[in-house]
DNA sequence: ACGAGAACCGCATCGCGATGCTATTGCGGT
DNA sequence: ACCGCAATAGCATCGCGATGCGGTTCTCGT
């Protein structure tokens, strides 16, 4: 599957095919070498399924690589595994060549290209947690922990003086206050946040917080 | 716009106009007489912005009739209040005829189609409200019981729905989204986060999760 | 030597959160 | 009947957080 894919994208005026790999550490290597777009992810990896895991360590080393799963499984809770790991699309492996190549342009241009049917749950999962109907009081088993992911990489995601700013202001800090507890300007607090935000995808401290916490970082209570 | 489009989907061999209706009256109306597959719906209802709330309406009369919205904004807020309130597909009026006519079919076949940047801000609205499976692994904690009647006294601070507010606010979301989450107006939100403030002397969410927390409150991670 | 990334600094814009003030409706306790 | 409080809602102001745009030093690995 993957060198017939690889065969058709390079023989491709629309795609530059940076790389082909079969294992987590290839792919990270290849991407460390050359960034690309956007990786095909399929997510079964060296033979158990952790291409969930290779999708949040992609996204979270490289933010402007975007990951579009093509897989064989359409059970919702893998796919919602991949979407909550960070991929941006979500392919089956019966779609056709140009259903895919089609994909990979729509990734790059900002799309979100999926089956019909996983639209479907996913606009289905947002009816029932997103902006109508959930309320914090549902029994809903907030949240299930995906992958546990070692420490040693965790550190990797965010360096040692960002953990430190994520961690005061996790515990209510003002930016003028983490500034004065570190010792600098208010303005590197700024672009410290920021750059956590860009690894992390998050849009706020709480987001932030969480994130780095189920990545396995922590942070102090 | 609708009377072209009813031209076209009345000529056309692959689909049954049943109705062509302006308002929400006349809608319900037309669905009681004949029940329909897939209404196309213009937020743009008589003037006001009420095609959300007519949206609300067929889902819940007719459950088994799919609300596909088209429309002219993008705005994120309408895009997910229309979502919110059970529309399975969103496009944009700039689509072409044959999108739409592709886009009914992929909704009566169980599709969600939309436009690829919609489909984008859903997936990240997914990232960001914490996405993983739900995780049915257990017999699933039914009900967690949130009013142990006579407590200590750590949940007499906080009145059943300022935890609510609360703990939406811990999981991220934005006052706006709280609003929608609970179905009501943010300035009540606003009113909600300042007394939960005021009773646990915080300034922020942060703390005041923190502190909601120390007191033996109970909150969404 | 060179490129990449971490840590540092600055500025400008914009939206939203924080805070103050007021008001209506219901429920429960005195 | 009255008072208090939870829940709803609106409005105005102000500051800070989020984001985009620059920049400088280091150090590290190739």
């Amino acid at each position: 599957m993957r060198e017939s894919l690889s065969q058709i994208l390079s023989h491709s005026h629309r795609f530059r095919l940076v790389g082909c790999v079969a294992t987590l550490p290839d792919l990270l290597q290849a991407l460390e070498a050359e960034r690309a777009d956007v990786v095909l992810m399929d997510l079964q990896l060296g033979g158990t399924m952790d291409g969930i895991r290779a999708t949040a360590e992609v996204r979270a080393r490289f933010p402007s690589t975007m990951v579009l799963v093509l897989t064989l499984y359409d059970q919702p809770e893998v796919v919602f595994d991949a979407l909550g790991a960070g991929a941006v699309g979500y392919l089956l492996k019966s779609a056709t060549a140009d259903v895919i190549l089609g994909a990979i342009e729509e990734v790059a241009a900002g799309g979100a290209p999926m089956t019909g049917s996983i639209a479907r749950m996913v606009i289905e999962r947002l009816h029932r947690v997103g902006a109508g109907s959930t309320a914090a009081h549902g029994p809903g088993p907030t949240q299930p922990k995906l992958a546990p992911a070692e420490p040693g990489e965790a550190e990797n995601l965010l360096s040692l003086r960002e953990i430190e700013v994520l961690g005061a202001l996790a515990t209510g800090c003002r930016y003028k206050e983490v500034a004065a507890k570190l010792g600098v300007s208010h303005n590197t607090i700024r672009s410290h946040v920021r750059r956590i935000y860009e690894k992390l995808h998050a849009h706020g401290v709480m987001e932030a917080a969480r994130k780095a916490r189920a990545a396995g970082v922590r942070l102090p209570r």
